[in-house]
DNA sequence: GTTTATGTTGCTCACCTGAGCATGAGCAGC
DNA sequence: GCTGCTCATGCTCAGGTGAGCAACATAAAC
């Protein structure tokens, strides 16, 4: 009977979703009246055989992030559809898009952005539309500049994103990590320097990214850091990097001493912002992804389909 | 502008479709009237993004099964969906229970049904339901006992059919393949093999199976056939065989002098039958099954959707 | 400036559909 | 055998939804 029931509610579906009959027509077929038909619908719903996917570079999985305000303290949450994906390459330009659209949906529109630097985020900048504010302040949050070819994409990101705002970029004149402490602690000093890192501690928001931790990381890319010195991370239980710093599982700091020569925002303050947006894709980054949203490091998370659902543990 | 209406569309459909919001919710949410959102949800569906999918071993695919009733000559088309299917394996499983039931539900219920063997034959004969007829003749149309152990599934198939329609089972005593013209015709002209090939040629509906043209075919594992002379086949163009005998592409015999020696029905008998039904499913018989429909060998095909695709000449 | 062709918009209406409710069959316990 | 319970069934009714239509805006042509 349960089995009979089964076959006739996929019979209907099939009536239903694939020819677009009516339910009462479905009920002259199968021989049944129309409340019947529907309530094996709805049954063939509820036992999940009908599968309704939203297939497009922009789409969003609403239930995926609601699922995520409720179960983690974020204010919001951003989830881009996987579904035809072909890699992890498309899943980051999806994401980013996604963020670049949070942007400029934004409200009230932040005066002054923080931002980091990285890929990810350098194609964020490349999908912000046109402006998307009026008179944004954009400052990074953690140095980067100079050491080789790829700071340029730092500096470019900021600039295009506070262009893109009928804004100016304020760039941090920094290595992200130095060699000595008291080269740090001199350059933190340095007026130039100071005053970046004390406008972007009183931004009305902040824009950034997570690195996960392998020799693919963008910190080993730019030089600051050797595969061997990651490898040494992980093994103290490091899971990637937010704005250059190294974090474990639970969101603490991997290593204080490389941490005390990191430039940039401090952790806490991004914990204590109003409005901290991460953005975070790609398989490799699940680990990371959890230690940001479960340490509170962000108030809203962007990031793809599989990434949200490790997030919410889903993939046990 | 259709831009603009393509993301509003993504928008609306994910509200409707993910979160069960009705049309003048999602006006009231993204600022329309509730027509322009069901414009939109209508134009999503038209697009293509909208993706609905019945995931049930005995789903099909109706659509498909339209199409190949409209293209090609045929009386009834069955294709399974192969949705979710983790093999080929799965997939000859579900054609084989949709050919049973297709069997079951077939009216007039057939007096007499010659049947083939073989690998799908068998499984089919698994999942016809007890009482599919009642006092069904069911007449093996190609020979295949004796020789070795794999032969016994044939006399099964056969009798499990029969047994299942409260009926008896007539079976063609004689090897498919002979090696010498002679011998099959002294064993044609046998008064017991020709009493069944003259049963069989009555029979009022046919099921018959078909396989590909390479050393996996049963005729090989049977041992009527070697690896080289299947390859030798495929050098003239065969694509695979129906009732043991080898056509091309086009539905032609494709080696006469080996069809002359081999036992069972003629294809021009299932050309004229009122009611023959293929069963072919698999990533491998995808050339076979098109020349099957393309020749007119079956009034009725049972399939799996990429077969079936693969008929309609959508996979180019 | 006027006209015409084209496409968009908001509406009416008829139909489709889901929720809630009354009915009656089937069944275990007394 | 009767009672009370569960559950499937068919119905009423209150929305939800798609087709068709008139009004309107837009833009190209005259």
């Amino acid at each position: 009977m349960a089995d009979t029931d089964e076959l006739l509610s996929i019979r209907a579906a099939e009536l239903y979703y694939e020819e677009n009959k009516t339910q009462d027509e479905i009920g002259t077929v199968l021989r049944l009246t129309r409340w019947k038909v529907g309530r094996l619908l709805a049954q063939a719903k509820a036992s999940g055989f009908i599968r309704i996917e939203i297939v497009h570079p922009r789409a969003r999985r609403l239930s995926i992030e609601r699922r995520l305000r409720e179960k983690t303290g974020l204010t919001d949450a951003i989830v881009v559809s996987s579904a035809g994906v072909t890699g992890d390459e498309e899943l980051q330009s999806r994401t980013a898009q996604a963020a670049a659209d949070y942007l400029a949906a934004l409200r009230p529109v932040p005066r002054t952005l923080g931002i980091s630097w990285g890929r990810t985020l350098h194609e964020v900048s490349l999908h912000v539309a046109q402006g998307w504010a009026t008179g944004v302040n954009v400052v990074q949050i953690n140095g980067g500049v100079s050491l080789n070819r790829r700071a340029g994409t730092a500096a470019a990101t900021a600039v295009t994103i506070a262009h893109k705002g009928s804004g100016a970029a304020t760039l941090l004149p920094s290595p992200a990590i130095l060699e000595h402490l008291e080269t740090k602690n001199a350059i933190e000093a340095d007026r130039s320097v100071a005053a970046v890192l004390n406008l972007g501690a009183t931004a009305s928001a902040y824009l950034f990214s997570a690195g996960q931790a392998d020799q693919n990381s963008a910190l080993v890319d730019s030089g600051y850091l050797t595969a061997e010195q990651i490898a040494e991370l992980v093994r103290k239980g490091a899971v990637g990097d937010v704005v250059g710093r190294y974090i474990d599982s639970t969101g603490n700091i991997v290593d204080p001493e490389l941490d005390s020569r990191t430039v940039g925002i401090q952790l806490e303050q991004l914990r204590h912002a109003k409005t901290a947006v991460a953005v975070i894709a790609g398989s490799s980054k699940h680990a990371i992804a959890r230690a940001v949203v479960g340490s509170g490091l962000c108030t809203v998370l962007v990031t793809d389909e599989e990434t949200a659902l490790a997030v919410l543990g889903d993939d046990s």
